[in-house]
DNA sequence: TTAGGGTTACAA
DNA sequence: TTGTAACCCTAA
């Protein structure tokens, strides 16, 4: 509003993570008092992490901004906050580096929420968590499929037949060239 | 203090 | 123009 709006830093972004991953989805005072993250983010209020944290986990969005922007909270806020998925991810860019991929059956957030935010309505979206998994991952030998969805599982809570379309989208990267299949010896299939 | 709904700024 | 992210407001 009238304050020119500050962009979140990979830093305070990682600090929320990791405190979310401490402390716990709602937390947000706690985290903001925690020392070792006070720092970072002492710059920004509670009510700044609770919604960086609703935008982070808002993967997508529907059809119009506004209704996005509402459809995204709403995911966000009925997605299970039960768990603490923490971590951090890492991110990263990927257009061309290793990455692999297998899938695996995770349960959890409704499909039907999940499934319309990620998978049907944001393709970039998910193709960005995808790639992000990998570099976040970063095994030089390229990611199997189930560290991706296990990544994957952690930091979004998908549902339980993600299984699918994650591997659909995997295809769809492999053969748009952004990720490159492997075949390992032990015969998984990986992307790098 | 937190969650949810809504608004505004900014980038593509 | 549209989509996304940051920010504001209010209720519980």
């Amino acid at each position: 509003m009238g304050v020119p709006k500050q962009r979140w830093t990979s830093e305070e972004e990682a600090a929320l993570r990791a405190g979310v991953a401490r402390h716990g989805v709602g937390n947000w005072r706690t985290i903001l008092k925690d020392p070792e993250f006070s720092s970072t983010l002492r710059y920004r209020s509670n009510v700044d992490i609770k919604d960086k944290w609703r935008n982070m986990n808002a993967i997508v969005t529907t059809s119009g901004s506004r209704d996005k922007a509402k459809a995204a909270v709403k995911k966000t806020k009925a997605a299970p906050k039960n768990h603490d998925h923490s971590m951090a991810i890492s991110t990263v860019a990927s257009d061309g580096e290793d990455e692999i991929v297998d899938v695996k059956p995770i349960a959890s957030v409704s499909s039907e929420a999940w499934n319309s935010s990620i998978s049907k309505r944001s393709h970039s979206r998910l193709d960005n968590i995808i790639m992000e998994a990998v570099k976040s991952l970063n095994e030089p030998t390229g990611s199997h499929r189930t560290s991706i969805a296990n990544y994957i599982e952690e930091q979004y809570w998908p549902p339980s037949d993600f299984d699918h379309i994650l591997s659909a989208k995997l295809r769809e990267l492999t053969t748009s060239g952004k990720l490159i299949k492997v075949i390992s010896i032990f015969n998984q299939t990986k992307t790098l």
